[in-house]
DNA sequence: TGGGGTATCATGGGAAAATATGGTCGTCAA
DNA sequence: TTGACGACCATATTTTCCCATGATACCCCA
Protein backbone atom coordinates (compact mmCIF):
# COMPACT_ATOMS: atom_id res chain seq x y z
CA UNK A 1 0.00 0.00 0.00
CA UNK A 2 1.93 2.85 -1.13
CA UNK A 3 -0.56 5.35 -1.66
CA UNK A 4 -3.54 7.70 -0.26
CA UNK A 5 -6.81 5.43 -0.88
CA UNK A 6 -10.37 5.90 -0.05
CA UNK A 7 -12.16 7.96 2.36
CA UNK A 8 -13.11 7.53 5.67
CA UNK A 9 -15.12 9.59 8.62
CA UNK A 10 -13.32 9.95 12.25
CA UNK A 11 -14.44 11.91 15.20
CA UNK A 12 -12.76 14.89 16.31
CA UNK A 13 -12.90 14.55 20.66
CA UNK A 14 -12.94 17.69 23.12
CA UNK A 15 -9.21 18.34 23.21
CA UNK A 16 -9.28 18.26 19.12
CA UNK A 17 -7.77 14.98 18.26
CA UNK A 18 -8.73 12.71 15.19
CA UNK A 19 -7.47 9.97 14.63
CA UNK A 20 -5.23 9.71 11.05
CA UNK A 21 -6.69 6.55 9.41
CA UNK A 22 -4.89 3.35 9.91
CA UNK A 23 -3.99 2.88 6.45
CA UNK A 24 -3.05 6.26 5.52
CA UNK A 25 -0.61 5.66 8.82
CA UNK A 26 0.67 3.34 6.99
CA UNK A 27 1.72 5.05 3.69
CA UNK A 28 3.00 7.63 6.09
CA UNK A 29 5.61 5.02 7.33
CA UNK A 30 5.80 5.81 10.69
CA UNK A 31 6.54 9.70 9.85
CA UNK A 32 6.24 11.63 13.15
CA UNK A 33 4.44 14.86 11.57
CA UNK A 34 1.92 15.53 8.92
CA UNK A 35 2.44 18.56 6.62
CA UNK A 36 -1.01 20.52 5.67
CA UNK A 37 -1.79 23.22 3.40
CA UNK A 38 -4.93 24.93 2.95
CA UNK A 39 -6.69 24.75 -0.55
CA UNK A 40 -7.29 27.82 -2.46
CA UNK A 41 -10.05 25.77 -4.74
CA UNK A 42 -12.07 24.42 -1.66
CA UNK A 43 -13.07 24.79 2.11
CA UNK A 44 -10.36 21.78 2.50
CA UNK A 45 -6.85 20.92 3.71
CA UNK A 46 -4.20 18.56 2.33
CA UNK A 47 -2.00 16.97 3.99
CA UNK A 48 0.94 14.46 3.13
CA UNK A 49 4.19 13.50 4.66
CA UNK A 50 7.53 15.30 3.87
CA UNK A 51 7.57 14.07 0.12
CA UNK A 52 4.47 15.79 0.33
CA UNK A 53 5.84 19.08 1.19
CA UNK A 54 8.80 18.41 -1.26
CA UNK A 55 6.88 18.34 -4.06
CA UNK A 56 5.15 21.00 -3.19
CA UNK A 57 8.31 23.18 -3.07
CA UNK A 58 9.90 22.01 -6.32
CA UNK A 59 7.16 22.96 -7.75
CA UNK A 60 7.48 26.72 -6.32
CA UNK A 61 10.84 26.27 -7.06
CA UNK A 62 10.08 26.02 -10.61
CA UNK A 63 8.46 29.55 -10.68
CA UNK A 64 10.10 32.70 -11.11
CA UNK A 65 11.16 33.93 -8.27
CA UNK A 66 9.43 37.56 -9.07
CA UNK A 67 6.77 36.94 -10.55
CA UNK A 68 3.48 37.28 -8.67
CA UNK A 69 2.83 33.67 -9.33
CA UNK A 70 5.59 33.02 -7.15
CA UNK A 71 4.36 35.52 -4.79
CA UNK A 72 1.20 33.84 -3.81
CA UNK A 73 2.34 30.39 -4.58
CA UNK A 74 4.86 30.42 -2.05
CA UNK A 75 2.05 32.68 0.26
CA UNK A 76 -0.24 30.03 0.45
CA UNK A 77 2.15 27.06 0.23
CA UNK A 78 4.43 28.40 2.90
CA UNK A 79 2.67 31.24 5.08
CA UNK A 80 -0.71 29.11 5.24
CA UNK A 81 1.23 26.10 6.15
CA UNK A 82 1.26 23.98 9.09
CA UNK A 83 3.52 20.85 10.34
CA UNK A 84 1.38 18.68 12.87
CA UNK A 85 2.39 16.15 15.06
CA UNK A 86 1.27 13.18 15.25
CA UNK A 87 0.55 11.52 18.87
CA UNK A 88 1.50 8.19 19.82
CA UNK A 89 -2.02 7.26 18.84
CA UNK A 90 -1.80 8.07 15.48
CA UNK A 91 -3.82 11.39 16.12
CA UNK A 92 -3.57 14.80 14.99
CA UNK A 93 -4.60 18.28 16.81
CA UNK A 94 -6.09 20.34 14.11
CA UNK A 95 -5.51 23.73 14.61
CA UNK A 96 -8.03 27.04 14.61
CA UNK A 97 -7.27 28.01 10.94
CA UNK A 98 -7.54 24.87 9.09
CA UNK A 99 -11.34 24.47 11.26
CA UNK A 100 -11.90 27.78 10.05
CA UNK A 101 -11.04 27.20 6.68
CA UNK A 102 -12.74 23.75 6.13
CA UNK A 103 -15.99 24.33 8.60
CA UNK A 104 -14.66 20.81 10.52
CA UNK A 105 -16.24 20.53 13.80
CA UNK A 106 -16.71 17.40 15.09
CA UNK A 107 -15.63 15.07 12.72
CA UNK A 108 -13.18 14.54 9.81
CA UNK A 109 -13.60 12.84 6.13
CA UNK A 110 -10.05 11.69 5.56
CA UNK A 111 -10.05 11.51 1.67
CA UNK A 112 -7.21 9.67 -0.34
CA UNK A 113 -5.64 11.60 -3.18
CA UNK A 114 -2.95 9.28 -4.16
CA UNK A 115 0.35 11.31 -2.64
CA UNK A 116 -2.17 13.60 -0.60
CA UNK A 117 -4.83 13.11 1.05
CA UNK A 118 -7.60 15.97 2.12
CA UNK A 119 -9.67 16.67 5.23
CA UNK A 120 -12.80 17.38 4.28
CA UNK A 121 -15.96 18.54 7.01
CA UNK A 122 -18.26 15.27 6.01
CA UNK A 123 -21.42 17.37 4.98
CA UNK A 124 -19.10 19.21 2.02
CA UNK A 125 -17.25 15.85 1.51
CA UNK A 126 -20.60 14.49 0.34
CA UNK A 127 -21.80 17.50 -1.78
CA UNK A 128 -18.39 17.86 -3.51
CA UNK A 129 -18.40 14.05 -4.27
CA UNK A 130 -21.12 13.64 -5.56
CA UNK A 131 -20.63 16.85 -8.18
CA UNK A 132 -17.70 15.13 -8.89
CA UNK A 133 -19.07 11.67 -9.93
CA UNK A 134 -21.83 13.79 -11.84
CA UNK A 135 -19.16 15.69 -13.93
CA UNK A 136 -17.00 12.31 -14.20
CA UNK A 137 -20.17 10.87 -15.72
CA UNK A 138 -20.88 13.76 -18.09
CA UNK A 139 -16.93 13.98 -19.12
CA UNK A 140 -17.06 10.22 -20.21
CA UNK A 141 -20.31 10.98 -21.73
CA UNK A 142 -18.85 13.56 -24.24
CA UNK A 143 -15.68 11.75 -24.48
CA UNK A 144 -17.09 8.55 -25.90
CA UNK A 145 -19.26 10.41 -28.71
CA UNK A 146 -16.17 11.66 -29.98
CA UNK A 147 -15.35 7.86 -30.59
CA UNK A 148 -12.94 7.91 -27.96
CA UNK A 149 -10.55 4.94 -28.91
CA UNK A 150 -12.55 1.39 -27.30
CA UNK A 151 -14.12 3.39 -24.96
CA UNK A 152 -17.94 1.96 -24.51
CA UNK A 153 -19.79 3.15 -22.24
CA UNK A 154 -18.28 1.27 -18.95
CA UNK A 155 -16.41 2.65 -16.60
CA UNK A 156 -13.09 3.90 -16.56
CA UNK A 157 -12.06 0.34 -16.25
CA UNK A 158 -13.39 -0.79 -19.55
CA UNK A 159 -10.26 0.78 -20.87
CA UNK A 160 -7.55 -1.08 -18.57
CA UNK A 161 -4.92 -3.54 -20.72
CA UNK A 162 -4.33 -6.96 -19.45
CA UNK A 163 -1.97 -6.87 -16.77
CA UNK A 164 0.92 -7.22 -18.46
CA UNK A 165 2.53 -4.29 -19.24
CA UNK A 166 3.87 -3.26 -15.48
CA UNK A 167 6.90 -2.03 -16.63
CA UNK A 168 6.40 1.06 -17.14
CA UNK A 169 3.37 1.78 -15.72
CA UNK A 170 4.42 2.86 -12.25
CA UNK A 171 6.87 5.22 -14.01
CA UNK A 172 3.82 8.14 -14.59
CA UNK A 173 1.00 6.38 -11.51
CA UNK A 174 1.31 8.86 -9.58
CA UNK A 175 0.49 12.70 -10.33
CA UNK A 176 2.24 15.80 -11.51
CA UNK A 177 5.34 15.47 -9.05
CA UNK A 178 6.24 12.70 -7.33
CA UNK A 179 9.54 11.17 -6.05
CA UNK A 180 9.27 8.36 -4.06
CA UNK A 181 7.61 5.38 -5.31
CA UNK A 182 7.57 2.06 -3.60
CA UNK B 1 -7.88 -18.70 -16.20
CA UNK B 2 -6.53 -15.04 -16.68
CA UNK B 3 -9.83 -13.60 -16.45
CA UNK B 4 -13.24 -12.90 -14.63
CA UNK B 5 -16.10 -14.84 -16.09
CA UNK B 6 -19.43 -15.79 -15.03
CA UNK B 7 -21.66 -14.54 -12.07
CA UNK B 8 -22.12 -15.81 -8.33
CA UNK B 9 -23.93 -14.85 -5.87
CA UNK B 10 -22.46 -15.20 -2.31
CA UNK B 11 -24.03 -14.39 1.33
CA UNK B 12 -22.69 -12.07 3.41
CA UNK B 13 -22.36 -13.52 6.82
CA UNK B 14 -23.08 -11.70 10.07
CA UNK B 15 -19.65 -9.90 10.45
CA UNK B 16 -20.09 -8.79 7.06
CA UNK B 17 -17.98 -11.38 5.50
CA UNK B 18 -18.53 -12.60 1.77
CA UNK B 19 -16.12 -14.61 -0.26
CA UNK B 20 -15.18 -13.96 -3.43
CA UNK B 21 -15.61 -16.94 -5.82
CA UNK B 22 -12.75 -19.83 -6.07
CA UNK B 23 -12.50 -18.98 -9.66
CA UNK B 24 -11.90 -15.43 -9.72
CA UNK B 25 -9.61 -16.05 -6.59
CA UNK B 26 -7.37 -18.16 -9.15
CA UNK B 27 -7.51 -15.19 -10.90
CA UNK B 28 -6.08 -12.86 -8.48
CA UNK B 29 -3.47 -15.20 -8.03
CA UNK B 30 -2.99 -14.96 -4.14
CA UNK B 31 -3.08 -10.93 -3.83
CA UNK B 32 -3.77 -9.89 -0.60
CA UNK B 33 -6.00 -7.57 -1.36
CA UNK B 34 -7.95 -6.27 -3.94
CA UNK B 35 -9.19 -2.64 -5.28
CA UNK B 36 -12.59 -1.31 -5.66
CA UNK B 37 -14.00 1.76 -7.36
CA UNK B 38 -17.48 2.94 -7.33
CA UNK B 39 -19.03 3.20 -10.87
CA UNK B 40 -20.68 6.35 -11.64
CA UNK B 41 -23.34 5.22 -13.47
CA UNK B 42 -24.80 2.68 -11.67
CA UNK B 43 -25.01 1.47 -8.05
CA UNK B 44 -22.10 -1.42 -8.44
CA UNK B 45 -18.66 -1.49 -7.43
CA UNK B 46 -15.91 -2.78 -9.73
CA UNK B 47 -13.01 -4.63 -8.32
CA UNK B 48 -9.29 -6.24 -9.59
CA UNK B 49 -5.86 -7.04 -8.15
CA UNK B 50 -3.31 -4.32 -8.41
CA UNK B 51 -3.58 -3.98 -12.36
CA UNK B 52 -7.27 -3.15 -12.29
CA UNK B 53 -5.53 0.16 -10.41
CA UNK B 54 -2.61 0.57 -11.90
CA UNK B 55 -4.36 0.17 -15.66
CA UNK B 56 -7.01 3.25 -14.16
CA UNK B 57 -4.03 5.11 -12.87
CA UNK B 58 -2.72 5.23 -16.09
CA UNK B 59 -5.70 6.22 -17.45
CA UNK B 60 -5.03 9.54 -15.01
CA UNK B 61 -1.50 9.86 -16.20
CA UNK B 62 -2.82 10.91 -19.50
CA UNK B 63 -4.43 13.97 -17.76
CA UNK B 64 -3.13 17.70 -16.98
CA UNK B 65 -2.74 16.88 -13.53
CA UNK B 66 -4.54 20.95 -12.91
CA UNK B 67 -6.85 20.39 -14.94
CA UNK B 68 -10.54 19.85 -14.13
CA UNK B 69 -11.07 16.84 -15.62
CA UNK B 70 -8.09 15.65 -13.59
CA UNK B 71 -9.32 16.54 -10.43
CA UNK B 72 -12.87 15.28 -11.11
CA UNK B 73 -11.38 11.72 -12.33
CA UNK B 74 -9.05 11.73 -9.44
CA UNK B 75 -11.51 12.43 -7.10
CA UNK B 76 -13.64 9.53 -7.94
CA UNK B 77 -10.72 7.06 -8.64
CA UNK B 78 -8.91 7.61 -5.36
CA UNK B 79 -10.86 9.00 -3.16
CA UNK B 80 -13.72 7.01 -3.46
CA UNK B 81 -12.01 4.08 -4.11
CA UNK B 82 -10.74 1.08 -1.71
CA UNK B 83 -8.29 -1.21 -1.15
CA UNK B 84 -9.70 -4.11 0.48
CA UNK B 85 -8.26 -6.90 2.28
CA UNK B 86 -8.45 -10.44 1.50
CA UNK B 87 -8.69 -12.70 4.65
CA UNK B 88 -7.31 -16.57 4.57
CA UNK B 89 -10.76 -17.94 3.76
CA UNK B 90 -10.98 -15.59 0.64
CA UNK B 91 -12.99 -13.44 1.88
CA UNK B 92 -13.54 -9.62 2.09
CA UNK B 93 -15.67 -7.17 4.30
CA UNK B 94 -17.41 -4.34 2.32
CA UNK B 95 -16.76 -0.82 3.57
CA UNK B 96 -20.03 0.82 4.63
CA UNK B 97 -19.68 3.44 1.29
CA UNK B 98 -19.40 0.59 -0.77
CA UNK B 99 -22.43 -0.79 0.70
CA UNK B 100 -24.65 2.25 0.58
CA UNK B 101 -23.41 2.94 -3.14
CA UNK B 102 -24.70 -0.61 -4.45
CA UNK B 103 -27.53 -1.01 -1.86
CA UNK B 104 -25.87 -4.37 -0.69
CA UNK B 105 -27.38 -6.19 2.23
CA UNK B 106 -26.65 -9.68 2.94
CA UNK B 107 -26.11 -11.32 -0.83
CA UNK B 108 -23.40 -9.92 -3.11
CA UNK B 109 -23.55 -11.10 -7.17
CA UNK B 110 -20.14 -10.97 -8.44
CA UNK B 111 -19.98 -10.44 -12.49
CA UNK B 112 -17.10 -11.45 -14.33
CA UNK B 113 -16.02 -8.43 -17.09
CA UNK B 114 -12.90 -9.43 -18.14
CA UNK B 115 -10.14 -7.75 -16.23
CA UNK B 116 -12.14 -7.18 -13.31
CA UNK B 117 -15.36 -7.62 -11.43
CA UNK B 118 -18.21 -6.37 -10.41
CA UNK B 119 -19.93 -6.43 -7.51
CA UNK B 120 -24.44 -5.63 -7.95
CA UNK B 121 -27.11 -6.23 -5.15
CA UNK B 122 -28.57 -9.20 -7.03
CA UNK B 123 -32.04 -7.91 -7.34
CA UNK B 124 -30.73 -4.53 -9.35
CA UNK B 125 -28.45 -7.09 -11.24
CA UNK B 126 -30.80 -9.16 -12.58
CA UNK B 127 -32.73 -6.08 -13.40
CA UNK B 128 -30.08 -4.39 -14.78
CA UNK B 129 -29.38 -7.54 -17.11
CA UNK B 130 -32.87 -7.59 -18.53
CA UNK B 131 -32.49 -3.96 -19.56
CA UNK B 132 -29.24 -4.55 -21.00
CA UNK B 133 -30.67 -7.70 -22.95
CA UNK B 134 -33.32 -5.38 -24.12
CA UNK B 135 -30.76 -3.19 -25.42
CA UNK B 136 -28.95 -5.02 -27.04
CA UNK B 137 -32.29 -6.75 -28.99
CA UNK B 138 -33.13 -2.97 -30.01
CA UNK B 139 -29.30 -2.30 -31.46
CA UNK B 140 -29.78 -5.33 -33.27
CA UNK B 141 -32.77 -4.86 -34.85
CA UNK B 142 -32.01 -1.07 -35.81
CA UNK B 143 -28.91 -2.35 -37.25
CA UNK B 144 -30.52 -5.78 -39.16
CA UNK B 145 -32.84 -2.77 -40.45
CA UNK B 146 -30.23 -0.95 -42.59
CA UNK B 147 -29.05 -4.40 -44.81
CA UNK B 148 -29.41 -7.83 -43.43
CA UNK B 149 -33.33 -7.90 -43.51
CA UNK B 150 -33.51 -11.48 -42.94
CA UNK B 151 -31.40 -11.82 -39.73
CA UNK B 152 -34.08 -12.98 -36.87
CA UNK B 153 -33.03 -13.62 -33.49
CA UNK B 154 -30.92 -16.70 -33.22
CA UNK B 155 -27.90 -15.64 -30.92
CA UNK B 156 -27.61 -18.68 -28.49
CA UNK B 157 -28.71 -16.17 -25.85
CA UNK B 158 -31.82 -15.55 -27.09
CA UNK B 159 -33.63 -17.52 -24.55
CA UNK B 160 -37.44 -18.01 -23.02
CA UNK B 161 -38.07 -14.37 -22.52
CA UNK B 162 -40.81 -12.88 -23.38
CA UNK B 163 -38.85 -9.77 -25.11
CA UNK B 164 -41.64 -7.05 -24.20
CA UNK B 165 -43.78 -6.69 -21.07
CA UNK B 166 -39.89 -5.53 -19.84
CA UNK B 167 -40.61 -1.96 -20.97
CA UNK B 168 -39.87 -0.22 -17.76
CA UNK B 169 -36.62 -2.18 -17.56
CA UNK B 170 -34.92 0.21 -19.99
CA UNK B 171 -35.29 2.78 -17.47
CA UNK B 172 -33.94 1.12 -15.03
CA UNK B 173 -30.60 1.21 -16.98
CA UNK B 174 -29.93 4.14 -15.00
CA UNK B 175 -31.43 3.29 -11.66
CA UNK B 176 -29.25 4.20 -8.80
CA UNK B 177 -27.05 7.33 -9.68
CA UNK B 178 -29.42 8.63 -7.16
CA UNK B 179 -28.13 6.58 -4.40
CA UNK B 180 -28.92 7.82 -0.65
CA UNK B 181 -25.61 7.57 1.38
CA UNK B 182 -25.17 7.77 4.66
C1' DT C 1 -19.32 -47.50 -14.82
C1' DG C 2 -20.42 -47.06 -10.21
C1' DG C 3 -19.03 -46.03 -5.62
C1' DG C 4 -16.40 -44.41 -2.16
C1' DG C 5 -12.94 -41.48 -0.74
C1' DT C 6 -10.83 -36.86 -1.08
C1' DA C 7 -10.15 -32.09 -2.22
C1' DT C 8 -12.31 -27.71 -2.69
C1' DC C 9 -15.43 -24.42 -1.39
C1' DA C 10 -18.74 -21.38 0.96
C1' DT C 11 -19.91 -20.41 5.40
C1' DG C 12 -19.79 -20.02 10.46
C1' DG C 13 -17.79 -18.95 15.06
C1' DG C 14 -14.18 -18.07 18.76
C1' DA C 15 -10.31 -15.62 20.12
C1' DA C 16 -6.55 -12.54 19.45
C1' DA C 17 -4.83 -8.28 17.48
C1' DA C 18 -5.61 -3.71 15.76
C1' DT C 19 -8.11 0.49 15.78
C1' DA C 20 -10.75 4.55 17.08
C1' DT C 21 -11.82 6.94 20.90
C1' DG C 22 -11.93 8.67 25.64
C1' DG C 23 -9.65 10.05 29.81
C1' DT C 24 -5.78 11.19 33.37
C1' DC C 25 -1.64 13.18 34.80
C1' DG C 26 2.53 15.76 34.52
C1' DT C 27 5.29 19.34 32.21
C1' DC C 28 6.33 23.54 30.16
C1' DA C 29 5.43 28.16 29.05
C1' DA C 30 2.86 32.34 29.11
C1' DT D 1 -1.57 29.53 38.15
C1' DT D 2 -3.73 28.35 34.23
C1' DG D 3 -4.04 26.36 29.98
C1' DA D 4 -2.18 23.83 26.13
C1' DC D 5 0.05 19.81 24.95
C1' DG D 6 2.40 15.40 25.14
C1' DA D 7 2.96 10.83 27.14
C1' DC D 8 0.49 7.19 29.00
C1' DC D 9 -3.39 4.26 30.10
C1' DA D 10 -8.24 2.35 29.43
C1' DT D 11 -11.94 0.40 26.60
C1' DA D 12 -15.43 -0.69 23.17
C1' DT D 13 -15.57 -1.98 18.60
C1' DT D 14 -13.75 -3.79 14.40
C1' DT D 15 -10.78 -6.59 11.87
C1' DT D 16 -7.90 -10.60 11.32
C1' DC D 17 -6.47 -15.16 12.09
C1' DC D 18 -7.41 -19.85 12.98
C1' DC D 19 -10.16 -23.81 13.17
C1' DA D 20 -14.60 -26.28 12.16
C1' DT D 21 -18.54 -28.01 9.27
C1' DG D 22 -21.67 -29.23 5.60
C1' DA D 23 -22.04 -29.45 0.82
C1' DT D 24 -20.45 -30.21 -3.64
C1' DA D 25 -17.30 -31.42 -7.22
C1' DC D 26 -13.60 -34.42 -8.53
C1' DC D 27 -10.80 -38.43 -8.90
C1' DC D 28 -9.27 -43.00 -8.61
C1' DC D 29 -9.83 -47.67 -8.70
C1' DA D 30 -12.19 -51.85 -8.47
Amino acid sequence: MDRFLSNTINRVDKKGRVSIPANFRTVLAGQSSIHIILSVDHPVAEAGGADFMEANLRRLSAMDPFSEEYEMWSFCLLGDADEIKVDTEGRIILTDHLRAHTGIEDEVAFVGRGHFFQLWEPKRFNLYREAAREKVRLMRRSLSSLGDSTSQSNSPASQAQPASSRAGASANLQMGNKEQDT
